[in-house]
DNA sequence: AACGGCAGCAACCGCCAACTC
DNA sequence: CGAGTTGGCGGTTGCTGCCGT
C-alpha cells in the first residue's frame, strides 16, 4: 500500500534548490499548469520527486505568493484562527491570502508559539495548562536533537489522531470550578467585567459542568466540531475581546458561505442540544462576556 | 577574528484520505 | 470491494546567517 518515498528514487537532488530548478519548474508550470506532481519532474527536465516540486511552487514560486513579515493584523488573525482551529495549518493559511501554511507554521513555532507559551504561564498556574502539551508532544521532544529539545516545547495542540481525545480537549472544556477560579483575581475575587452571579449560572449549566453528560469521545469522529465548539466555549470565558459572531465568521470565505468542513460543523453545532436557542442556558447568552460593547 | 549557540526558514518525511482502476 | 496511486497535511530536520562572547 501507498508508494515508495522520494528517497528511494534513484539520483534525485535533495536540499535546497537552485536558480536553475526553479526557473524550469516555474516555466513548466506556467506552460502547463499545476497538478500531475508525479510525472512533472520528469517532464520538466527536473531530478527532483513530484512532492519537492508540489512544496516548492506551493511554498516559494507560487506567483501570489506574498513576501516580507507578517503584519500585525495577520498574526492576530493567526492568533484567532489558531484558537478556533488548532494546528490546522492549510486552513488557517487559507484565510491568509498570499500566505502558505508552511510559512504560517513556522512563524507559529517561531514566533507567536513562544508568546502563547509566555502568556500562558503568567495567566495559568503551573500544572494546570500544561496539560494542553499532551504527552506525544513531549516523546516527540525527548526523542529529537538536542538542539530541537531545547526549541520544540512550545505550546503546539497536535490536530491529527490525538486531536480529537479527551486528553486535548480536557483543557478546554468548562471545568466549572477550577476554570472559574483562574478568573478570580489573586485574592479570590472576580475582576471586573467577571462577577459571581455570572458564574453561578454558568456552574448550573448541565452541558458544561464537571457531571455533564456530552462526552467528548462520543465526537471522536467529528473532532473538530468538538474541537472548535470547546474553543469557543473556551473563548466564551476566557477571552473577552471578540465577539462569538466574529469568531465564526472568521471560518467564512469573502463571499459569506461556508466551505467544507465548516459547513458541515456548523449544521452539527446548531443542531447541539447543549448549544443551540433552546437550550436551558444557550450559548448565545454567554456572548456579552464577548463583546466588551455588551459588557453591563 | 574565531567560535559556539540560537533562531528562522526551507525542505523533507511519514501518514492519511480521496481517488482510480 | 479492495489494492494501488496521488495529492495534501502536519511534524520534524537540518542548513544558514546572526549575534554574543
Amino acid at each position: 500500500m501507498g508508494r515508495s518515498p522520494c528517497s528511494s528514487m534513484e539520483e534525485l537532488n535533495k536540499g535546497a534548490w537552485t536558480a536553475l530548478e526553479d526557473e524550469l519548474l516555474t516555466s513548466y508550470i506556467q506552460a502547463h499548469g499545476e497538478g500531475k506532481w508525479r510525472n512533472l519532474p520528469k517532464r520538466a527536465g527536473l531530478k527532483r520527486c513530484g512532492k519537492s516540486c508540489r512544496l516548492r511552487w506551493l511554498n516559494y514560486l507560487r506567483p501570489d505568493i506574498k513576501r516580507g513579515n507578517i503584519s500585525h493584523d495577520e498574526e492576530e488573525l493567526i492568533i484567532r484562527l489558531h484558537n478556533l482551529l488548532g494546528n490546522r495549518w492549510s486552513l488557517i493559511a487559507g484565510r491568509l491570502p498570499g500566505r502558505t501554511d508552511n510559512e504560517i507554521k513556522n512563524y507559529w513555532n517561531t514566533t507567536l508559539g513562544k508568546k502563547a507559551k509566555a502568556q500562558t504561564s503568567i495567566e495559568a498556574p503551573p500544572g494546570k495548562s500544561t496539560k494542553k502539551v499532551i504527552s506525544t508532544e513531549t516523546r516527540a521532544t525527548e526523542s529529537s536533537s538536542s538542539s530541537q529539545a531545547t526549541k520544540a516545547r512550545t505550546e503546539v495542540i497536535r490536530t491529527r489522531a490525538t486531536m480529537c481525545s479527551s486528553q486535548v480537549i480536557f483543557p478546554l472544556q468548562p471545568h466549572a470550578t477550577h476554570d472559574v477560579d483562574v478568573l478570580k483575581a489573586g485574592g479570590g475575587e472576580f475582576e471586573e467585567p467577571f462577577d459571581e452571579a455570572m458564574f453561578e449560572d454558568w456552574t448550573r449549566n448541565p452541558c458544561l459542568n464537571n457531571n455533564a453528560t456530552t462526552d467528548i469521545d462520543e465526537h471522536r469522529d467529528g473532532g473538530l466540531n468538538s474541537t472548535v465548539k470547546a474553543r469557543v466555549l473556551d473563548l466564551l470565558y476566557s477571552d473577552g475581546s471578540h465577539s462569538l459572531n466574529s469568531e465564526v465568521n472568521l471560518l467564512k470565505p469573502s463571499d459569506g458561505e461556508f466551505e467544507k468542513p465548516f459547513e458541515a460543523m456548523f449544521k452539527d453545532w446548531t443542531a447541539d442540544p447543549c448549544l443551540n436557542d433552546n437550550s436551558t442556558v444557550g450559548l448565545e447568552s454567554f456572548a456579552f462576556l464577548l463583546d466588551p460593547d455588551e459588557w453591563p
